[in-house]
RNA sequence: GCGCAUGUGGCGUAAUUGGUAGCCGCGCCAGACUUAGGAUCUGGUGUCGUGAGACGUGGGGGUUCGAGUCCCUCCAUGCGCACCA
């Protein structure tokens, strides 16, 4: 039949059409308002996109054709975050380069979304590995590198800036960032060599290299920041990850702490986004104080929150690694400390996450407490981490759960300074005891004791305010090849930048990627390449998030050989207005985009400093695993329902052939050699499966590839199940069976335009009914609403409802066909161009304009009211809108069924909401 | 342990502001058309009960004329952080 809903064929055709005619194509020129909607965009790998994928990219694919049909001239881009471990990985394994599998890799990635239909201005594609692009991370490195933090202004400034300042008032006014002690006047300054004057100005710039603490990763050769690490191992490959001291680029991201935690309330993000980024960034308020250690002229300086336990302290702890531990253990402890140095030493990090035990040795010496002269043991233990604050705590057991269990560990006695507060049991961390045995702080509240004994310690000159983060600098450089090469180079250990006319520094072709000696990478072979220019190139590259920091802006100006964006460009499309990925990049790229674009916009490059105004986070789609049961030494499998009269061992089968529950049989046998020879015990000759909800993975054989669905039912289809399936921020199972209601759906659609059977066009220029008009504008009103609130599971279901009623009032009326067409064609794209053809239409329907809704045929003059008594509903009635109190009250009461369930009694009064319910109290 | 979410039919879910709980779809049941059905269409489908009706949004309590929605408490699941002083 050739009038038949077709789907394979209309969608090739409009997807070649749309294809020749650049519709998607989007000008930085226009009159209309703008709109920028983002995927975060992918990393290829070689896997390919499964159904979970493409859920946020057809949401915002949907909100992008929802905003151009309402008028707004939308950026919708998309590229591929094509640097990273993977392919080089791959690479290691199969001999194949990196660049290689990254182009296959991204031609099959095109290839799936191009059937979906999404809507991207392809001309705009960015990929983070091409020269043309990396060119500008690379001249951005180089920004961030000639910037320094400037803590007075708050923002970045250029370091010859700095410079300057240093010659006229050297760094008093301007704490180094990289080494609080570091103080110098002008004239030390002149001073300096020119290898110490840029010694120094490194520990300030924004991009800075560094010997420092990293997170190394043997198995993959590399160090790894903060976020790429969880628990103690690999996030990528969960290899084991240790401490080690490396020289090292970094980002500091640290300087921006302040500003990163003010922008949050600046856009909106979800709540736990907000918070997830907060706690990453970990800001507390505090003290540093000095104690002086008994008997010799050093001073203990130690991070606290609670200056006003001060009186409480019972025992100090420092971390291992504090400078300390050397000068002060006693003759007598020396072998007791060494062995718990040698002890600490033997335990990886990932020993230390997994098992929390006391731990910790008495160095043999004291501190005075500086009010009341008390003398306090010092001891070591690895539970204070030599990173954070001072690398060494005073411990207060009765407020402290952790000082309170390493005191009782080591039977160290207690001080009770908040009275009845300390129950001898627990510790109490409350603010609001009030002090005892606190010296002058006694009767106090501790929340108010606290200003006061910072008043104090400041004014004797032993403590400062401080305030403290637990981020830490982002560390950016990788002894790996797939990355963006430094544009730097060495020269008698200064680090020089590239001029910017030699960008981009295109990465080097190597045949081999093995490591380089001492922990250096792959580049650190290639002599020829490493040796530029009277000195040495840095042969590190850049981390996989580099490239992402800034995309967003690229794709506003692709084309730009002169900038990483214009200025213009970036005035007329500004922020993203709706980004949408995963909570996955909740520490990482979100935080690392905000600070470079903040930075940009200290330079002057960009006129916003928050990249992304909106976030919505897709939830995951999880696979639904399909389970046989093997009798157990056999090769018999038996059917779930019977599963228990025999002993069975559980294996994963292939969802793809598995009908529901159904297994087919014969497919089976092919799944895997070893299956060949399987036979079923089956219930009614069904071999019926079990199953499970776990990640959708290729070892769970759950996998659905939207190809097959694609293929199957149509890229329409798939489309609107994906946001049928359920509100896009939540995590649900993907079920392929119940994709047939949708595809029905639009098989709907269809024969209010086209009989199937009779072949032939139903479309006619008759007036609508009111009923139809009604049916309509409810639904393109609901649509409309849910689309621009995210709903669009619920939108989904207004056009099933709106079809439904439409089919039931037999319409075919061109006047209601025509604005359907035009409301399905962001969530259906490919059936409402043909539809929209079919009515004789020219150009395409994505410029059509989202039908107006005519409110006469939305008002109501009467109401179906629930009538309850004492709140449960018992009857309905129909009762005009305009209805008043006494009108409501003297209907209701004649009613057959109020007076049957009132019982003659008199009802102690009549709630009457307007358009909602009417309730008698009895 | 701390923090944040989320708990509604057999399943995915809906109820935008405290106002008819279960829309829409899957599945299931019955029927129609059909050589056939894993096609299409029609009707039914929260639980208990023959029925009138009763019960029902994780459990318990509260506020209210009225609670899935607000408050208290407990439980379960998920996510994030986890010696951060």
């Amino acid at each position: 039949m050739f009038m038949e809903y077709n789907f394979r064929s209309i969608e090739q055709k409009w997807q070649k059409a749309w294809s020749e005619q650049g519709v998607y194509k989007v000008s930085n020129q226009s009159a209309k308002p703008k709109f920028y909607v983002l995927d975060m965009f992918p990393y290829p790998s070689g896997a390919g996109l499964h159904v979970g994928h493409p859920l946020g990219y057809i949401a915002s694919d949907i909100f992008s054709r929802h905003k151009r049909l309402k008028g707004f001239n939308v950026l919708h881009p998309m590229g591929y975050d094509s640097f990273g471990l993977p392919a080089e990985q791959y690479a290691i394994e199969h001999g194949i380069p990196p660049a290689v599998s990254t182009a296959n890799n991204i031609n099959n990635f095109r290839a799936q979304l191009d059937r979906i239909g999404f809507c991207y201005d392809w001309s705009r594609e960015v990929q983070t590995s091409d020269a043309s692009y990396y060119k500008w991370t690379q001249w951005i490195f180089l920004q961030l590198f000639d910037s320094w933090f400037n803590r007075r202004s708050q923002r970045a400034e250029r370091i010859s800036t700095l410079i300057s300042l240093f010659e006229t008032e050297g760094n008093t006014a301007h704490e180094c960032p990289g080494n609080r002690n570091l103080r110098f006047g002008a004239s030390d300054w002149k001073g300096f060599s020119e290898r110490e004057k840029q010694d120094i100005i490194m520990h300030y710039r924004l991009a800075y290299c560094g010997y420092g603490e990293v997170n190394w990763c043997e198995a993959l050769g590399t160090v790894l920041a903060n976020d790429e690490v969880i628990n103690g191992v690999s996030e990528r490959g969960g290899f084991p990850v240790v401490r080690k001291k490396l020289r090292q680029w970094y980002l500091r991201i640290t300087e921006y702490a302040d500003r990163l935690i003010a922008g949050l309330e600046t856009v909106e993000f979800s709540d736990s986004m907000k918070e997830m980024q907060t706690n990453w960034i970990g800001k507390s308020y505090g003290a540093e104080i000095d104690f002086k250690i008994d008997g010799a002229e050093r001073f203990l300086k130690v991070y606290t929150t609670r200056p006003d336990t001060i009186f409480g302290v019972d025992f100090m702890v420092i971390a291992p690694e504090h400078e300390l531990v050397a000068k002060i253990t006693s003759a007598g402890q020396q072998k007791a400390v060494d062995e718990y140095l040698a002890y600490v030493n033997s335990r990886s990090e990932r020993e230390r996450m997994a098992e929390k035990k006391i731990t910790g040795v008495f160095t043999g010496a004291y501190c005075v407490n500086p009010f009341d002269g008390k003398k306090i043991p010092v001891w070591i233990s690895e539970y204070v981490l030599a990173g954070y604050g001072t690398g060494a705590i005073m411990a207060v057991p009765c407020g402290d759960e952790r000082d309170y269990k390493f005191a009782k560990h080591f039977d160290i006695s207690i001080t009770n300074i908040i009275g009845d507060a300390f129950n001898g049991e627990d510790a109490n961390p409350t603010k609001d005891a009030i002090l005892e045995n606190s010296g002058f702080l006694n009767g106090m509240v501790m929340r108010d004791a606290t200003d006061v004994v910072l008043k104090k310690l400041e004014q004797e000159g032993i403590g400062t305010r401080r305030v403290n983060y637990k981020m830490r600098d982002a560390a950016f450089s990788r002894q790996r090849y797939w990355g963006e090469p430094f544009p730097i180079v060495w020269k008698d250990g200064i680090a020089v930048p590239l001029p910017e006319s030699e960008l981009p520094l295109t990465l080097p072709h190597l045949d081999e990627l093995k490591p380089g000696p001492e922990a250096e990478g792959p580049l650190a072979n290639l002599d020829e390449w490493k040796h530029y220019d009277g000195g040495i190139r840095e042969v590190n590259t850049m981390p996989g998030y580099a490239g992402s920091s800034w995309y967003f802006l690229r794709y506003m100006d692709p084309g730009n050989d002169a900038a990483f964006c214009s200025r213009e460009a970036s005035d007329y499309w500004n922020q993203v207005d709706l980004y949408i990925g995963g909570t996955e990049h909740a520490v990482g790229h979100l935080l690392y985009s905000r600070m470079w674009t903040k930075a940009l916009y200290d330079l002057g490059y960009v006129g916003f400093d928050e990249p992304f105004k909106r976030l919505v986070n897709q939830g995951k789609i999880g696979g639904d695993s399909r389970l046989v049961y093997r009798i157990r030494g056999t090769h018999e499998f038996v059917s779930a329902g019977l599963k228990h009269q025999y002993e069975t061992d559980e294996l994963h089968v292939d969802v793809n052939i598995v009908n529901g529950f159904e297994l087919d049989m014969n497919a089976f046998k092919k799944f895997k050699p070893d299956y060949a020879e399987a036979t079923f015990i089956t219930e009614d000759g069904k071999y019926i499966c079990g199953s499970r909800l776990e990640k959708m993975s290729k070892r769970y054989f759950n996998v659905v590839n939207p190809d097959d669905v694609v293929e199957r039912y149509g890229a329409d289809t798939f489309r609107m199940y994906e946001m049928f399936l359920g509100p896009v921020e939540q995590d649900k199972p993907w079920d392929t069976k119940g994709i047939e209601g949708v595809h029905r759906f639009l098989k709907k659609v269809w024969r209010l335009f086209a009989d199937e059977e009779k072949g032939k066009i139903l479309v006619n220029d008759h007036e609508p009914t009111e009923a139809q008009w009604k049916a309509l504008y409810k639904m393109v009103r609901k649509v409309d609403e849910d689309t621009e609130r995210f709903s669009f599971n619920t939108a989904v279901s207004a056009f099933m409802i709106g079809v439904n009623e439409l089919l039931d009032l037999k319409t075919h009326q061109r006047k209601i066909l025509e604005k359907l067409a035009v409301s399905l064609a962001a969530f259906a794209p490919h059936i409402a161009e043909e539809l929209w053809h079919l009515l004789g239409k020219e150009g395409t329907v994505l410029n059509a304009q989202w039908p107006a809704v005519e409110e006469k045929y939305l008002v109501e003059t009467a109401k179906m009211y629930p009538v309850a008594i004492n709140g449960k509903t018992r009857t309905e009635m129909s009762i005009a809108l305009d209805a008043t109190q006494e009108q409501v009250e003297g209907m209701v009461l004649q009613d057959e069924v109020v007076k049957k369930w009132l019982e003659g009694k008199q009802p102690k009064k009549i709630i009457y909401v307007k358009n909602k319910m009417i309730n008698l109290v009895v």
